[in-house]
RNA sequence: GGCGACGUGGCCAAGUGGCUAAGGCGAAGGUCUGCAAAACCUUUAUUCGCGGGUUCGAAUCCCGCCGUCGCCUCCA
């Protein structure tokens, strides 16, 4: 397959030695429950996942936690924890969702609290290279000694170095320079180091994570556009430095963000949206639905009208996978569909042509169904490339607020009412059904229902 | 200011030189029904922000203009 190098700005042919991918994509900082961009990336890369697998490479797949940092002290004074007991919070929340989300679980979720001494065995070694220095208790990273510095974002050391910045570091020698270490100050978590109490810089973690779990190349190293700079450039030059290497990483790709009414959705303008409160609305099917029609490197726009109507698309699909098929006759292949799905897949991740194939999978069975044909292949196809993004296309479970005894028991008489002729009541009876959570439907083989 | 992305039917969204411009939602008509609902079927852009140009041929390439957004500070 074809897929977006951020680092070439090109599409490239994705190959892997001995067919043994190793994959690293960026976590969330623990500091709060997951938001619906968190959910959109992680959808992104659990469809990455699963397709390199059926393409028939060995994945295997790590994700952090940063689990300590700024934002998680702030949090946890504010809220009277400590940081270690905000993080394990989070990380619950964080794993409740995206399992309800459907995501398949990576095969390490390292921590950097648990990486503290990797992180420092790294960072001696930069300072060794003298592409580190300390100063005032902390450890900075010089982007100058870096000649690659600014390979993946693009941009020229020199010119960021002309710009005025506001808040500088004193201790810094340039203000691009970023922190490896940090000091701790008086009342904050810290671990011991050879520089003094403190605790690890936000970059550092990966650079020592990808190092210790997946060794020194990566075959693709993922996450969100907004990482970009400065998070993946200072995790090139960490690691390209310290290993005295220049390819930490084969393949940068990342996801589009999620905006709000155009602007994008961050903590800082207080427009988050809550993945649990999502969920609670919309199925996991309907939001992956949302996420995976379109296309990954675009930004994605938040309306909850489009959940809505992904909600109704995808119970187009869940309805023909349970048409009967007339055995009597030849099945009606599915190949043209199955290669049409692969050939957008296989063009960098194309889900939006790859779900069209589907839904014309799904109009092809209706329409055997209608012909009295055997679309038993069809289905096959519809069930397993379903799969294959990660749909479940099971029903949804539904709030419970009558038992199935009661509801059997008015629709009995809501039937005795239609068979005397009896509108005016049975259409009352209907709408107490609906007003409980239960459609009915009538049909020649009776009345069936189901709540919604 | 630097780097980048985008503007396709009522809405969302594929397609990036050449068969009838995917797919979904919505809408209209139909089948079914006591009427509905649900479900399914059919229809729904001579046209791709605007103006030039290249070409036998452009939504797709080039130039200009207008508009929207992201990153450059913590962020998936």
């Amino acid at each position: 397959m074809k897929i977006y190098n951020s680092l070439t700005r090109k599409k490239e042919d994705f190959t892997a030695t001995n067919n043994s991918v190793n994959m690293y994509v960026c976590g969330v900082t623990t500091y709060d429950k997951p938001h619906i961009g968190h959910a959109m990336s992680y959808i992104i890369f659990d469809t990455f996942h699963r397709y390199l697998e059926y393409l028939g490479f060995t994945v295997n797949r790590v994700q952090n936690f940063t689990d300590i940092d700024d934002k998680i002290i702030d949090r946890a004074n504010k809220d009277s924890l400590d940081s270690n007991q905000v993080s394990e919070k989070n990380i619950k929340a964080y794993f409740d969702v995206m399992d309800k989300l459907n995501i398949k679980r990576a095969n390490h979720y390292p921590r950097a609290t648990n990486e503290i001494k990797e992180i420092i065995g790294i960072i001696s070694n930069l300072i060794e290279r003298e592409y580190a220095y300390e100063s005032g208790g902390s450890v900075y990273f010089s982007v100058k000694k870096f000649k690659d510095y600014g390979k993946l974002s693009h941009r020229n050391v020199d010119e960021m170095l002309e710009a005025t910045r506001f808040d500088v570091d004193e201790n810094k020698i340039n203000f691009a320079d970023f922190v490896l270490w940090k000091s701790a100050k008086p009342g904050e978590p810290f671990w011991d180091s050879p520089w003094g109490n403190g605790r690890p810089g936000w970059h550092i973690e990966c650079s020592a994570m990808v190092l210790h779990h997946l060794g020194e190349q990566i075959d693709i190293h993922g996450g969100g556009q907004d990482l970009v700079f400065p998070h993946h450039e200072n995790e090139i030059a960490q690691s390209e430095a310290a290993l005295g290497v220049n390819s930490f990483a084969r393949f940068w790709v990342h996801n589009g963000l999620v905006q709000m009414d155009g602007d994008k959705m961050s903590k800082s303008l207080g427009n988050v949206f809550d993945v649990e409160v999502a969920l609670k609305k919309y199925t996991s099917d309907a939001i992956r639905l949302w996420v995976l029609q379109s296309h990954y490197r675009k930004p994605l726009n938040l309306d909850e009208n489009h959940i809505i109507s992904s909600e109704k698309s995808i119970s187009r699909l869940r309805n023909a996978i349970d048409i009967e098929s007339n055995q009597d006759k030849q099945p009606i292949s599915s190949q043209t569909y199955i290669d049409k799905f692969i050939q957008s897949m296989n063009d960098d991740l194309g889900t939006p042509a790859a779900i069209a194939t589907l839904f014309d999978l799904a109009r092809a069975i209706f329409r055997g169904r209608d012909n009295k044909d055997n679309v038993i292949d069809l289905i096959k196809a519809l069930k397993k490339y379903s799969k294959l993004l990660g749909f479940d296309l099971k029903p949804s479970k539904k709030n419970i607020q009558i038992s199935e005894k009661d509801i059997e028991e008015l629709i009995d008489l809501r039937n005795d009412a239609r068979s005397n002729k009896l509108f005016e009541e049975s259409d009352r009876l209907r709408d107490k059904l609906q007003s409980l959570g239960v459609q009915i439907s009538d049909s020649p083989e009776g009345t069936t229902w189901e709540r919604i």
